[in-house]
DNA sequence: GCATTTGTGGCTT
DNA sequence: AAGCCACAAATGC
């Protein structure tokens, strides 16, 4: 089954992501290849969801190509909508080095889906791998309306 | 307190 | 096998 990609138009910016017919295999963010077919599957359902502020399942993905990005993809799913965590954090939590963890991030085929943009640097904001100004828009984009239990500041 | 160095571990080529 | 990296804690000043 040959990969397809599709777009979708989300208020923060254009998503584009490659879909296999059953599972999804890599997002990219505003900087993927071009594409004139608008989706139609999981993904783009899930992404709707998430940008209606609704927790909503996952859609099929491929696995991970290493077994570190998996175990960190379910410590990521863990960090509750809203919230966000450090690398230092995850690193401690995965018993590896925060170093480690950013290379692994950076290397996660799947930003979005797996919770990537919520995580931060300790000192400062962080990097991503789509452009940064992303990963401070759904931040922003997740903690407005959320602002009030969690003092993340 | 701020600037630099070092410890560190997995990922990409 | 070697370099790279989206960090963090520890020093040096």
């Amino acid at each position: 089954m040959q990969d397809e990609v599709f777009y979708y138009e989300s208020p923060l910016g254009l998503i584009t992501y490659a879909w296999d017919g059953k599972s999804c295999r890599e997002i990219w963010l505003q900087c993927g290849p071009e594409t004139g077919l608008c989706g139609d599957d999981p993904v783009s359902d899930w992404l709707k969801a998430y940008f209606s502020g609704e927790d909503c399942p996952l859609p099929p993905m491929a696995e991970s190509r290493t077994t570190f990005q998996a175990v960190m993809r379910a410590a990521l799913l863990e960090i509750p909508y809203g919230e966000t965590s450090t690398y230092g954090e995850l690193a401690k939590r995965l018993h590896t080095a925060p170093r480690a963890m950013g290379q692994a991030l950076g290397a996660n085929p799947l930003p979005l889906l797996i919770p990537c943009h919520r995580i931060v640097a300790a000192n400062g904001l962080g990097g991503f791998a789509c452009g940064l100004e992303w990963k401070r828009r759904l931040l922003a984009f997740e903690q407005s309306g959320r602002s009030e239990s969690g003092g993340l500041f």
